[in-house]
DNA sequence: CAATAAATGCACTTCCATTGCACCTATTTT
DNA sequence: AAAATAGGTGCAATGGAAGTGCATTTATTG
């Protein structure tokens, strides 16, 4: 098992203290968040530096980015493991139209797509909207 | 068969020159349109009301929004009969990442989705990316 | 024709994403 | 260890898209 300092590493990610808190912070996180949510949890840090951060995290492929529909950009870390660009490791997010939270459902892969003659699919973007298990009480 | 102007009219809608010109705008277009893209069809008019136009022809359903992940809003026409609004009418959408136009795959309507136990779907967005038929050259 | 309602235009605002540049901090080289 | 270099952080400013309040114009109704 490795420390989240080697993970970072491991990825070609130098571990400062701001990129260890923000790598933290995602990790406890049941949810995709926003860089607002980011800037809410470390209020000293600047804006420009938490989002560099994620984009670097990005980069990296230690977090992926969700389009949610809702039309600001949230973030998650990937699984380990996870190949995000390939596009039969590619998962659905479901966002609740109540808690208006988005969430990973990591375990659902997106079934194949057919598409017409002369299309060529790369990639796929697949959101659920509705309600989630916590507000659906059930 | 009835003409442009009694189809805004059986939807709701009044009939003005702009609506008309604009509905034509999108009846005339095979792919996905920005905002901007009608702004620069129509210089003389102003932004909001386009803006309000196609929020308009939105809520009359003759228009639905489309989310291909751009973080740009784009728009189509409804095909005639369709109802975008019930979960099992909904098509996918393609977006080309060479030509970065958007169109919608009205005839590829979207598969059953699992979703886990206590999640209630009421809504789906699925965007392909990738190669258009026009890029493809196939 | 007057009264009313709806559509349009202008100006302004908000929100998120992004960048340039200066400064600080860590790493590498001499 | 000191100097040089690269990388990280903070501040300020920008840009784009979406949305709103209000005045004005145009259409509809009685
Ligand atoms: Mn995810
Ligand atoms: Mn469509
Ligand atoms: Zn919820
Ligand atoms: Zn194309």
């Amino acid at each position: 098992m490795q420390t989240k300092e080697q993970l970072l590493e491991s990825k070609d990610i130098r571990v400062t203290a701001m990129r260890l808190l923000i790598y933290k912070f995602l990790a406890q996180k049941q949810v995709a968040v926003t860089l607002s949510d980011i800037e809410n949890a470390f209020e000293k840090a600047d804006r420009t530096t938490l989002y560099r951060t994620v984009k670097t995290f990005e980069e990296k492929a230690i977090v992926h980015q969700i389009d949610d529909g809702t039309g600001i950009t949230k973030y998650a870390l990937c699984e380990k493991g996870c190949n995000c660009e390939i596009e039969t490791d590619l998962h659905l997010h479901f966002h609740c139209n109540n808690c208006n939270e988005t969430v990973c459902l990591t375990e659902h892969k997106i079934p194949q797509i057919k598409v017409p003659n002369g299309f060529i699919s790369e990639d796929i973007n697949l959101v659920v909207k509705g309600i989630c298990d916590k507000c659906s009480g059930q």
